[in-house]
DNA sequence: ATGGCTATGTAGCATAGA
């Protein structure tokens, strides 16, 4: 079973790039972050012509968020239980026995920011939620934008990112109670090319400079980590016309 | 170098991203 995550930065731009993508890495199930689409406005008639079912829970112009599949997800449900959140950041759904979170965690703007205290908050507000998705579903995939260098070497330049909105401790802490829920971390199960990231800056040719920071992440329950036989970043996308400024990360799990 | 790109909403810029 192949899973993956993208931050497309618009759905209606990057459509066909999604729709090229998704025939040549034919994921079993794909999330996507940033949609940035009102749910009537979702493109459902294009992807089911191209033979792929689609959850979406979005909102016009911020956030929105999107589980495709070859299989029809069931069992469907927008944001964290018991946090009424009106930002579209979340959706769950069941594909193939394997149940799949579609996340994009807050950005924080700054350690400053309202948008930071925000950010911490939700963050706290997944674990509690994910400890108790954990009890329910056995094979557990969370797959998203965290918005978190979990460390030093997810980071072109730690130095200067220390201390910094998406690199400070308190996120960093965020992430590893995340993982202390008892998720791993697919793209470290193996190993890989030092300097591997997900995300590189539109400007200043940052992805051309190979300067960018790993911040998209595949977490899987230890019934699924066990399975995992692989997991990497797709930086193809990442250099086409027009690109969001993430790439898609892909993890293979063995059959059950 | 606190900018630099890109996308959206909306009609010349403001907001947000990371």
């Amino acid at each position: 079973m192949r899973l993956a995550t993208w931050n497309v930065n618009s759905l209606k731009v990057r459509l066909p790039q999604v729709l090229d993508w998704l025939a040549a890495q034919q994921p079993d199930a794909l999330c996507l972050q940033e949609t940035k689409l009102e749910d009537a406005n979702f493109p459902s008639e294009a992807l089911r012509e191209a033979g792929w079912h689609a959850v979406h829970a979005g909102q016009k112009t911020y956030n929105g968020v999107a589980i495709l599949a070859r299989s029809e997800p069931v069992d469907a449900v927008a944001g964290i239980a018991g946090f009424d959140d009106p930002q579209r950041r979340v959706i769950s759904a069941t594909v193939d026995g394997v149940r799949i979170v579609s996340a994009y965690v807050p950005n924080g703007e700054s350690v400053e920011s309202d948008k930071y205290r925000y950010k911490l908050d939700w963050l706290a507000r997944l674990r509690d939620w994910l400890r108790g998705e954990l009890a329910t579903h056995g094979a557990l995939a969370v797959l998203g934008d965290y918005n978190i260098a979990p460390e030093a070497r997810d980071v072109y330049d730690p130095a200067a990112w220390e201390g910094k909105v998406l690199c400070s401790e308190p996120e960093r802490e965020a992430f590893r109670a995340l993982l202390d829920l008892g998720f791993s971390d697919a793209f470290r199960q193996f190993e890989q090319a030092e300097r591997s990231w997900s995300w590189w800056d539109y400007r200043m040719n940052m992805f051309k400079r190979k300067l960018g920071l790993r911040i998209d992440h595949i977490l899987l329950s230890s019934a699924l980590s066990s399975r995992c036989a692989a997991c990497v970043i797709d930086t193809g996308p990442r250099g086409a016309e027009r690109p969001s400024d993430h790439a898609p990360v892909i993890c293979d799990l063995r059959a059950a």
